[in-house]
DNA sequence: ACCTGAACACCGTTCAAGT
DNA sequence: ACCTGAACACCGTTCAAGT
């Protein structure tokens, strides 16, 4: 019988640019965005490196591929809260970018990579363009649309940079597994707010706070502010904004 | 007379780490942070690449050296405002980060390094100690101001990432120096909300706007919107919020 | 104390060449 | 059409060595 060689990296399948791009996002997932280089993926799918020079132009184009992966799968995400039933616009919205936060929450390298993308891709436009149409039928008028995409930013994505990673502290210096309040009352003299805000918000126990918050919990306290923000600036102007047709 | 030996690099001082972070972020300012490499940063101070390291540890410590001095200029620029005689949080913190955002439009390759950074040095705790204390004098709870912090977040420190950069679109195929209206039009069945947007925002001539945005007016917009949001907020809540002292 | 030369392990990428 | 070997120019970094 004929033998299959190389058993354990299945040469069958003659390697395509979609399975390039899906192999490159589990890497990114797994280890990093610094683990996913050329050679270690090429060596992930079986290949030589300069082998994935015909899949893909370069580490770059490589890139915007992997980030129309990410941004394909929140708008499958994305798309099943559009048909709801419900007509509020604020729910929809707020849904939608929450499901979209799901989503990059599995692909946590994801966001870094996006901001580096010069070139917009179809399916940002997409997004970008349903999320518009949500807030059109939502009674905003195009110029107040406009603002709203700006100021949602990045969160209208699902991805907000977060305050403080839990990683290090810039208060002490010593402190490695020491008690948590006694560091707070170390830097209460250089820091003072700070170190009262943590006291006062963990409940007296900065242990389970310091360097750590809700993220979830602050997304949607961001994002429920926001959103009511303009709601209220929706109800302020009747349709058009002043100024609308006055320059050539 | 005794000659100074190679007069266009003066090595006469002996090259401090003040000195090199100087110089690092004056290469990345004018030739962006891709220029910014250990050997060609090297040649700058006049010097080979190794003896960097002995005033910096490595490239992350010459990062983070170079996000100081740029969180040292925001603290500069911040710290007159502080003093004035206003009374209202609102105006002061409001001036506070469009100050911060002039600093960082001198260096805007710096909030994309900002955002690889793990440790929060002592500059970025002073700052962010600061804007507590005006939130707190201005009639916030830690709770409600700790929420704050998280709904501001980058925009805090000046910076908010831009929606669309003007460099490319994503619609059209073969529109180098076309008719920016004819392509808006070919691109208004794929994205019919975006097209009318563009049409309508732009005054009917999508050639002045169309990639860009005037983006120190959307990031008032925001910044004002999210401050009347916490203050909504500050009024509804007499003191403390309800669930305060609930778990142990 | 401050700087250097040579070397290492790693990148992305080109190009002519294989099947 | 798809893949490869050898090579290039560039990284950050170590280490023993110079003054």
């Amino acid at each position: 019988m004929a033998v299959e060689r190389s058993a354990n990296r299945e040469p069958r399948i003659p390697l395509t640019r979609h399975r390039v791009l899906q192999a490159a996002v589990g890497m990114a997932d797994r280890g990093g965005l610094p683990s996913l280089t050329m050679r270690s993926l090429a060596a992930e799918v079986g290949v030589e490196a300069m082998s994935l020079y015909y899949h893909v132009a370069n580490k770059d184009d490589l890139l915007d591929g992997v980030i129309e992966v990410v941004v394909g799968e929140i708008n499958d995400a994305v798309r099943e809260i559009d048909g709801a039933d419900g007509e509020d616009w604020k729910q929809v919205v707020r849904q939608r970018i929450l499901a979209a936060r799901q989503v990059l929450l599995r692909h946590p390298w994801a966001p870094g990579v996006m901001e580096t993308r010069t070139t917009s891709s179809p399916l940002v436009m997409r997004y970008y363009d349903d999320l518009l149409g949500l807030l059109r039928r939502g009674g905003f008028s195009n110029d107040l649309a406009h603002h709203a995409l700006h100021v949602l930013g990045s969160r209208a994505l699902g991805f907000t940079q977060e305050l403080f990673e839990p990683d290090d502290n810039g208060g002490g210096d010593g402190g490695d597994g020491e008690d948590a309040a006694a560091m707070v009352v170390q830097m209460a003299d250089q820091f003072p707010n700070i170190a009262g805000m943590v006291m006062e918000v963990s409940h007296g126990d900065p242990a389970n706070t310091l360097g750590w918050c809700d993220n979830q919990l602050e997304f949607e306290f961001a994002l429920d502010l926001i959103l009511e923000g303009l709601e209220r600036r929706r109800d302020a102007l009747p349709t058009g904004g002043p100024g609308d047709r006055a320059s050539a």
